[in-house]
DNA sequence: CAATAGTTCTAGCGGTGCTAGATTCAGTCT
DNA sequence: AGACTGAATCTAGCACCGCTAGAACTATTG
């Protein structure tokens, strides 16, 4: 019983151990110098043993994906709970949000731009990613004013992931970034003039 | 002399051939379709005629990827002047931008989401990107309230972005993209109340 | 110590982008 | 007309990719 569970343990930990190197080399080199190769040597096993864990290189991108996921729902849970009113919560947020995507870029990646197979808008989507959306959500109560606050999370999200790929890309300027920013949240915090019901 | 010109303009036919194909290519079976030996047998040439035009494969994506902007400009044209309110144009001008992406995803990720060595945001951006560009500061313009209109558009052009991609891979649902993208106009023409200076 | 079950590796398949060198073709000149 | 020549094009192959069948090895059991 005990030599099972303790073949089962050190294969889980070498699972972790894959999905570490292939994390780091990501983020080291970017995404085009994960291999199966590269990585089976990362890590010391052939590349078979990768395969013995995941159904392909796509499940193991995944799961740098959901560790990143985890990740930044910390971060964005930090960030919006340090500060002390909404609109500070709101520029938190934020303003961790594209740091974690500058700072990650490969993990961003990972996560929001590559194709991986993760639920997201779904029941069935991973717990952390439904945190990381719930901060949003969160954060943008405040200024819902009648629309519903997953849709106005969702539209921010999508602001600022748009902002983060576009300047990732050289399609957009990196120096105004704070400035673009904050134009988009003074947008974000308006009340609706024309609707002043506050339902 | 005239069979030197003759033999140019077959040159320049053909690169428009190989253009042609790899955007065909894409829009019916996706970019990961589009491999050099498919490209060279679809235009009846051998692979290394397409090095003869294009440094590599990039260049080739590129290549669309700058016919597609010229197409998007003037779509975006197109849907601005039809208006006849500011209002009607920004939403118009939006509603053609998604639908453009939409409709053709494979271009549309050529052009904004791939990496792809086009320059944007400086003067020597092509034309037809800056014609495209143009037409979102013009449909954001009414709405700066002393904010530069430039800096609006990119914040937009971003938020939109960001709504397309995310759709694409299913982290946002589809079915209310409608909806979505009304609340986040009303967000864009609402009036600063703080700063009620015209400017 | 031998048999067996499980694990890991070697080797290789069919694909990729790209290119060196052979070959074929077109235009030129006697 | 036909040999020459330079340009255009192709064949064949490189090093790499993701992935896997089957050999080889290891550890557990009888």
């Amino acid at each position: 019983m005990s030599i099972q569970s303790r073949k089962e343990r050190e294969r889980a930990q070498r699972e972790k151990l894959i999905i570490a190197a292939a994390r780091e080399l990501a983020e080291t080199e970017g995404w085009e110098a994960v291999t199966t190769r590269r990585l089976a040597e990362e890590v010391e096993y052939s590349q078979p043993v990768l395969y013995s864990h995941f159904k392909g290189k796509d499940a193991i991108v995944t799961a740098v994906a959901l560790e990143g996921i985890t990740d930044l729902a910390a971060e964005l849970h930090a960030a919006r709970t340090a500060a002390h009113d909404p609109a500070a919560a709101l520029a938190g947020l934020s303003t961790a949000y594209v740091a974690f995507a500058e700072q990650r870029p490969a993990l961003y990646e990972a996560m929001f731009s590559r194709h991986v197979d993760l639920p997201f808008a779904t029941p069935e989507a991973p717990q952390a990613l439904k945190e990381a959306f719930g901060e949003f959500v969160a954060a943008v109560r405040p200024y819902a004013h009648g629309t519903a606050p997953e849709m106005l999370a969702e539209i921010l999200w999508a602001a600022l992931h748009g902002q983060v790929t576009l300047m990732r890309g050289g399609r957009i300027p990196r120096e105004v970034q704070e400035h673009r920013l904050a134009v988009l949240l003074t947008r974000f915090t308006q009340e609706p003039v024309g609707s002043a019901r506050s339902r």
